[in-house]
Order: C-alpha cells, then sequence, then structure tokens
DNA sequence: CCCCAGGCTTAAT
DNA sequence: ATTAAGCATGGG
C-alpha cells in the first residue's frame, strides 16, 4: 500500500530542475544530478536515516518524516505532499546544488586521490539538517563509531522527543533544547552518553537561554561561526566544523576526524591544497571520509 | 580479551 | 603554545 509502485500516473520529465509527479501523499521526482540514498546514509553526516525491508528510507528532520524509496533509473518515490516537497524536503536534500559539477572541478591529474574519492562517493550529496540536532549529535559522536552514535540518538530521541504518530508506526522527533533540560542525569545517562551528559546539557543551556544563536549562524562568517560553537563546553574544532557543515551548510568547513586526519598524513604529506578547493572543501572532505572509510582504507 | 571510534577538557610543561 | 592523561561505552 504504501510506496507502491507504478500506482500513480506516469508524465514527463525536464532536465534541471526535478520533475514532480503527484498521486495523494506519493510524490514521483527525478533527480538528473548526484543523488545516492546508500552513499548518503553511509557518509556519516546523518544519524536517523533508517531503512526497512523494502528498501525506503524513513528520514525525520524538523517535525516531518519522510519515506523516499529509489525506484530504478533516476527517479524516487517520496511521501509527502508536493507543497510539503517544496518547503521542506528539496531544501533538506540541496537540490538547488550541482554536485556533478563540483566534482568536475577535481582534476585528476593534479588530484589523483581526491579525483577517485569523488568518482567513489558520486552521489553524495551535503544535506541541510538542522543545526540544533547537529549539535548534539556530533558532541556525542566523540570517541564512538557510527552505529553506537546512531544508537545514543535514537535513545536520546525516545527519552526526550515528542512521538508522533505515522499510519504504520510511530517515530520521535529530535528533542529541543528545553525537552532535553527536563531530563534527569539518569535518563540522560541511560542513553549511553557517558562523559558527555554535560556537554550535552552545556549546549541546551546556551541555546535556551539565547546565549547561543544557532540560526543566526547561518548569515556569519566561518571564523565567528566556529568561534561562537567552540565556546560551547564540549565543542572543539571537529565538532564545531560539523556542525558548520551539515547544519549551517558552511560548505567550506572542513572537519578534520582520525579518518581525514590519516588521509592528510598518508595521501598528502606535503600539505592539503585547501585553497585550491575554495569554496566547497567541506563536500571534498565528505567524499574523501566516505572512500576512506567504506572502500580504499578499509 | 584486545583495540578503536567523525574528540574534548583539564592539568602540566 | 604544545603535550598527555582521563574519560564512558560499545562495535569489531
Amino acid at each position: 500500500m504504501f510506496l507502491m509502485e507504478h500506482s500513480y500516473p506516469i508524465l514527463c520529465c525536464y532536465f534541471t530542475e526535478p520533475e514532480i509527479l503527484c498521486w495523494g501523499d506519493v510524490i514521483e521526482i527525478q533527480i538528473t544530478d548526484d543523488f545516492d540514498l546508500d552513499r548518503i546514509a553511509d557518509s556519516g553526516q546523518c544519524f536517523r536515516w533508517n531503512k526497512d525491508s523494502s528498501g525506503s528510507y524513513r528520514i525525520i528532520h524538523k517535525g516531518h518524516c519522510l519515506r523516499i524509496r529509489p525506484l530504478g533509473k533516476d527517479r524516487f518515490a517520496l511521501s509527502c505532499k508536493e507543497d510539503v516537497y517544496q518547503a521542506v524536503w528539496y531544501d533538506y536534500f540541496d537540490l538547488g546544488e550541482d554536485y556533478r559539477s563540483i566534482r568536475g572541478r577535481v582534476n585528476r591529474e593534479v588530484d589523483p586521490f581526491l579525483a577517485s574519492a569523488c568518482e567513489y562517493g558520486k552521489g553524495i550529496r551535503i544535506l541541510r539538517q538542522d543545526p540544533w540536532e547537529m549539535l548534539i549529535s556530533f558532541i556525542i559522536s566523540q570517541n564512538k563509531n557510527i552505529p553506537a552514535i546512531k544508537k545514543s540518538v535514537e535513545l536520546l530521541c525516545e527519552a526526550a522527543g515528542k512521538h508522533c504518530e505515522a499510519s504504520e508506526d510511530g517515530y520521535y522527533l529530535f528533542p529541543t533544547p528545553e525537552e532535553i533540560l527536563s531530563l534527569s542525569d539518569e535518563a540522560l545517562a541511560a542513553c549511553r552518553i557517558g562523559y558527555r551528559c554535560r556537554y550535552v546539557k552545556a549546549a541546551a543551556m546556551d541555546v535556551a537561554e539565547g546565549k547561543l544563536n544557532l540560526e543566526g549562524l547561518k548569515n556569519e562568517s566561518e571564523g565567528t561561526t566556529i568561534k561562537a560553537l567552540t565556546s560551547v563546553c564540549g565543542v572543539g574544532a571537529k565538532v564545531a566544523n560539523c556542525v558548520s557543515l551539515f547544519g549551517l551548510h558552511h560548505v567550506n568547513a572542513f572537519p578534520i576526524d582520525v579518518w581525514i586526519r590519516r588521509i592528510l598524513e598518508n595521501e598528502y604529506p606535503d600539505g592539503y591544497p585547501m585553497e585550491n578547493y575554495n569554496p566547497y572543501n567541506g563536500i571534498y572532505q565528505q567524499y574523501m571520509f566516505y572512500f576512506y572509510r567504506t572502500g580504499y582504507g578499509s
């Protein structure tokens, strides 16, 4: 019944902007630019994408829940109305950006490693996620592997987030700062956050009190943004750059974690030419991270 | 049992 | 300014 293939009419397509076919609460879109759900889901930028047995991903973002499923070729079924797609998901998936041309800026003669990384990770995009969710998720991420991060984030949502009912199953929204602050220390510790508990609470306090205005940082320079984010106890350079990149869409932000550090040491012993890749350093960072973590490196 | 994970704070130099 | 220990916890 849900996202049933070919249960809606077939129309024509056009080139640059995604085409939309609508049938009730399921729309079908065509995306001609890079867009690979599995690679995005496994690229370490989102922790609440869940794939079910039918191949659909369930994505929760800012009070909305979406199911999206590839239909083969460059077509996808989305469980939403067209107006919600236009208002929410088009931006979330950053469909106004041309990732193919961003990949195309890399010259294999000059930088063969990055060229290979871009080819391997073709289909990855930088999602425009909620900065508050990114801040807490990446505070939790320190000294954890990705499966463990997902576990903690989901426990936190179940413990403090608003419960919503969908047609078949329920889901939880990412909790607000106030909802996190309402948790007891025991309840927060039960999310397996460990020593990061006080960092999560510090961040929630700063946002709840208006000391840290995350939305306002979208319009600030990268330097001002990193300084504001690292003023929160528990947020260092790496987490601040992840929030900038994945939550504020500062696509030149360049998070350096253990994998990127290995890449810089092993593949660029004479230095990484950051200045060649402005203003897209964060996007290239993401291709390299995915390449090293899932392919080339292991 | 081991080592490591999308790191950071704190203390000591 | 740089370096080192300590940190909770679970995946592989």
